[in-house]
DNA sequence: ACTATACTTGACCAATTTAGTCAGGTATGT
DNA sequence: ACATACCTGACTAAATTGGTCAAGTATAGT
């Protein structure tokens, strides 16, 4: 079980634009150099991140991204929703009747992973963007 | 952030054991054909389970495995412990004072990690092979 | 109008991991 | 002896990951 760099670097990513995001759009390349995340990479996350109105772009000189909403309108739900980072524990397909292995009924551990990806989402539900800000804060004063 | 098959397969094949635990041990060619696992997979399964003395071996004919341990002794951080299937969220080197990106300071979201990762383990460390069967049993009746 | 900046899009790829298979071997009860 | 079932290690096809590369388009400032 482990997390990817695209939901990883989204979060990163997504914390650094709001610390900076008060005055001016941010500029990829900043975030990219400040955070060693490669560009190319970066435009990626973000044209996906744009797609579910996370953020938006403004281009051209002086251009970047700025945040739809607010930090604490934003949750860690939203941001892996929107990098396809998706919490996945149950082999089976959920809505189907039939088991992970093909037979009728659902297997002896599927209510036990999906106990899991309740417990996980729980976590990523309960924390926003202006969480982090806050306890990043905190590490610097 | 997915749970692979090794993990799962390991925790389905240990209730499966423990149902059938009481009188003889039980053979890995009855817990595949049961469970549906390739019983090669299986194999290299319970020789780590076996290595963390999770469960015994007995060889020859009517052979097979039986837990070391009461099912209620079993948690599944042990059986994931032993299979290696690894909660990993951080992408840094957790003894380490370095971040992820190579900085000298840990990046803005470790610590955002590092307390998904304890409450994703604090689920494995509560959930015994016992609470399983329970449950197991209660949607049977 | 020109140019630098920075977003936009889509194709492509190397490395790693996963989820097994395969081919042998060894121990033991009957 | 022989069937059963554990044991071991090598191997591999397919998927995923974590990017890179190339070729745009829009806009602000000069
Ligand atoms: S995971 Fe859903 S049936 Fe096995
Ligand atoms: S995850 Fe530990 S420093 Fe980034």
């Amino acid at each position: 079980m482990k997390l990817t760099s695209k939901g990883r670097y989204a979060v990163m990513a997504l914390v650094d634009l709001a610390r900076f995001n008060n005055i001016n759009p941010v500029s990829l390349r900043d975030i990219s150099l400040r955070q060693g995340i490669s560009l190319d990479y970066l435009e990626q996350i973000f044209s996906k991140l744009k797609k579910d109105q996370i953020v938006k772009s403004i281009r051209g000189t002086q251009g970047g991204y700025v945040l739809s909403k607010k930090p604490n309108e934003i949750k860690l739900t939203n941001i892996f929703h929107a990098v396809d980072e998706k919490v996945k524990t149950v082999k089976c397909k959920k809505d189907s009747k039939k088991g992970c292995n093909g037979k009728a009924t659902k297997c002896v551990t599927h209510n036990l992973w999906d106990e899991l990806e309740n417990h996980i989402n729980s976590f990523f539900d309960k924390k926003s963007l202006e969480d982090l800000l806050k306890s990043n804060n905190e590490n610097r004063i």
